[in-house]
DNA sequence: TGTTTATGCCGAC
DNA sequence: TCGGCCTAAACAC
């Protein structure tokens, strides 16, 4: 699921799923290590939950007559929620992966699934500071940040818009789109950018998380090549996706370790310490 | 059958 | 900067 178009989704599906119902208790999964105490919706009081997302963030927002607060959540590489009934076929199946799971009183139950396990939940009463202002909810204090920072900021802007400080909601994924559509030199410092740049990157970080959003995000498996190429398994966000991934696209690693995917028209600015790494450079078409 | 890869993030050198 | 956390699917041989 996990970048900032998915999180909008799941606190979408979550809202959608969860208004108007009670909920009576919640647990996590045996072999989950979170260590966060669920006791507070396990008190026999029915409780509401309502989400919204910030950045990568999702945050519920657990009621009951007494009290609200608020559950911090993480999606990992791979959470996500799914609603299913006990009499599901592939019960069994889907809440071996499902490790914090809410009952509704209906008896349907709210699962947040997470295969590789890398998602996390904790009570908190604010946003994470880590992690700055979200691009479309917070809209003019991110560029206002971002405006008065740019000067100072040295990094690379293809490792820059990892930064959940400056990008928060910015992917793997969204990097890449990103930098396609605006057609910046990836390796160019943040600091050697204009005004009239920044503005530029910022309109297009915000028109690319929108329309990832409206295109419904989504699964990377379900984008990609060979799929792109089958009008059966065409999804909204395959036709959406211009570069990661693509066989016409080039990559590297990245100084994390992760794929950077870009516009072969780059290949001649890649520093050399990334080529002594795994990368690919395809040619120009 | 073994190896590589995956939308993220943290903590130890 | 690097490995670690995890599982499963896609590759390579």
């Amino acid at each position: 699921m996990p970048e900032w178009a998915e999180l909008r989704i799941t606190s979408d599906f979550v809202n959608k799923t969860s208004v108007g119902k009670g909920f009576i208790k919640a647990e996590k999964s045996d072999v989950s290590k979170v260590k966060t105490d669920l006791s507070f919706m396990n008190m026999n009081r029915p409780f509401t939950i309502t989400a919204e997302s910030r950045g990568k963030e999702l945050r519920l927002s657990i009621s009951d007559q007494k009290e609200s607060k608020y559950l911090l959540m993480f999606m990992g590489m791979s959470g996500g929620f799914a609603l299913i009934s006990p009499k599901y076929k592939d019960y069994d199946k889907v809440m071996k992966h499902s490790h914090l799971r809410f009952y509704r009183e209906d008896g349907m139950i709210l699962c947040f699934h997470d295969v590789r396990r890398f998602g996390k939940w904790k009570w908190a009463d604010e946003w994470s500071n880590n992690r700055g202002f979200d691009p479309v909810r917070e809209t003019e204090e991110w560029k206002n940040e971002l405006r008065n920072s740019y000067k100072d900021n040295h990094g690379f802007v293809s490792e820059v818009l990892m930064n959940q400080k400056l990008f928060s909601g910015v992917g793997n994924y969204l990097r890449a789109e990103i930098l396609c559509r605006t057609q910046d030199n990836p390796w160019k410092k943040l600091s050697e950018f204009n005004a009239e740049e920044i503005e530029n990157l910022m309109n297009v970080t915000l028109y690319c998380l929108e329309t990832a959003y409206l295109n419904q995000g989504g699964r990377i498996k379900d984008w990609q090549n060979p799929f792109i190429q089958n009008e059966n398994h065409a999804t909204p966000m395959s036709n959406w996706i211009l570069c990661y991934g693509s066989l016409q696209s080039s990559m590297i690693k990245d100084k994390t370790g992760r794929t950077f995917w870009f516009d072969p028209i780059w290949n001649s600015e890649v520093p050399e310490k990334y080529l002594k790494k795994k990368h690919k450079l395809t040619e120009i078409i």
